[in-house]
DNA sequence: CCAAAAGTGTTTTAGCTACACCCATGA
DNA sequence: TCATGGGTGTAGCTAAAACACTTTTGG
């Protein structure tokens, strides 16, 4: 750990919007849970959902995929905002000044990061794999979290997961969600897999792949030979992708 | 029309989140049509939805329970947020540079309220006939309009509007929309009316009633004699409310 | 040839629609 | 007693679930 650093200068307040940030959501299918990236910050012991501020030149949703294209290296991710804090209990000096001095900023006593915070929360559902995490100049990781595995995260951001939680499982029917958490090709056990992580439950199988057939959405592909003692699975993608 | 008001001096930034603002899509349903409120600007043509601004000292969700009091004189309002506009195109300082100027107030060149809003938006559930309007001290009319016949609205208000109504129908099945739009006891035909304007379409009378029924979630009450030449319907009222 | 997993056929069930019928009401 | 509208019974349809059966694969 250096000690020498020089004081860096902040985030210049003419640029952004004061009193108005977003926190993301970030979910994600390692083959087996339904995972999310929480940042730890330098030498705070706060952990806490990526999110940032925006340009008083930019929209919200430019912002915000801004943000992830930086933290994950990704474009074109599929984003939807649910909710927007606003109670009076985000407000926090504390905890930014903390955040500020840990990480050598020059931080003076009255600044706009002390000052009350909405947060307009989105979440986004991405690839797993083809991720390259990139913490920001505040933290030093970001990793990913098992949803009911969450540490302790700083603020409200607790109170927001759960509510991308419940919002993707009421959206789950009505937008195509596999699409995101899966790679380009997949098999039905994978999908039905990803539904289930995110409902909670198990889901029978028969019943899943008819449903899910006959939305007429998949394109079946060759066969998967994984080398397992049974017959091989299809490999399915979805039709608005590709072809 | 008096021409020598003093001018008024404006809403002092120093109260208010800048940047920030609210507006609602209030709902009602007048036996015959769904409409919403909408307010018209002294001397400029503006059409509008009830908004305002947010208070440093409350949460949002508090700002806007207030602005519909006043407005509408009632509490406890079914209130639901469903999404924060923050595009650039927001960006319309001559509009509410020509709002103030209309409205007598000490209006100088630069101000907090010429800059860029994002806009928090609600929806409210009412009870039509239990209404008292109040126009604010920037509108001079504050009146129902059909949801298909509204007139054009500034800024992005009528995009508001739809977006409001979408997620209303989508909200339809697990909320239950009825009780905030009817009075405490109801007809059968009334609550399928409320349905029906909701999503658009005619329901089917006796499917319609077995549905509800099995919902559980209806206590029925004495029949309604209106005179008519016909049996009385009985008389409904929601469980969650009152006993 | 066996076990495991995938695909599909068949039966059962549940919910919803549509129609019909009956009832209550006031003219 | 007739017309109107409200409540409910019943038959039929359809979607989904449960179960069984068959196929494919490697050991």
């Amino acid at each position: 750990m250096l000690t020498t650093k020089k004081l860096k200068p902040l985030l210049p307040q003419e640029d952004y919007l004061p009193h108005v940030a977003y926190d993301c959501v970030i979910f994600g299918f390692d083959g087996k849970e339904l995972k999310i990236l929480i940042l730890e910050y330098h030498n705070t012991g706060y952990f806490a959902l990526p999110g940032g501020f925006i340009k008083v030149s930019e929209s919200i949703d430019t912002a915000v995929k801004h943000g992830l294209k930086e933290r994950t290296g990704l474009d074109n991710i599929y984003l939807e905002q649910f909710y927007t804090f606003g109670s009076m209990s985000r407000v926090a000096p504390d905890t930014m000044r903390t955040i500020l001095k840990a990480n050598d900023f020059d931080c003076v006593e009255s600044n706009w990061l002390f000052d009350r915070f909405i947060s307009v929360a989105y979440y986004a559902l991405i690839n797993y794999n083809s991720v390259t995490l990139k913490p920001d100049e505040f933290s030093d990781s970001i990793n990913w979290y098992a949803i009911d595995e969450l540490p302790d995260l700083m603020m409200d951001h607790n109170e927001i997961s759960k509510k991308a939680l419940q919002v993707l499982r009421a959206n789950l029917e009505k937008n195509l969600i596999g699409m995101n958490l899966l790679p380009d090709k997949f098999t039905m056990k994978e999908l039905k897999e990803v539904y289930e992580v995110i409902l909670g439950e198990k889901l029978g199988r028969t019943s899943f792949q008819r449903k899910i057939l006959s939305l007429d959405i998949l394109i079946r592909h060759e066969k998967l030979y994984t080398g397992g003692a049974h017959k091989a699975p299809y490999v399915y993608s979805f039709k608005t992708k590709n072809n």
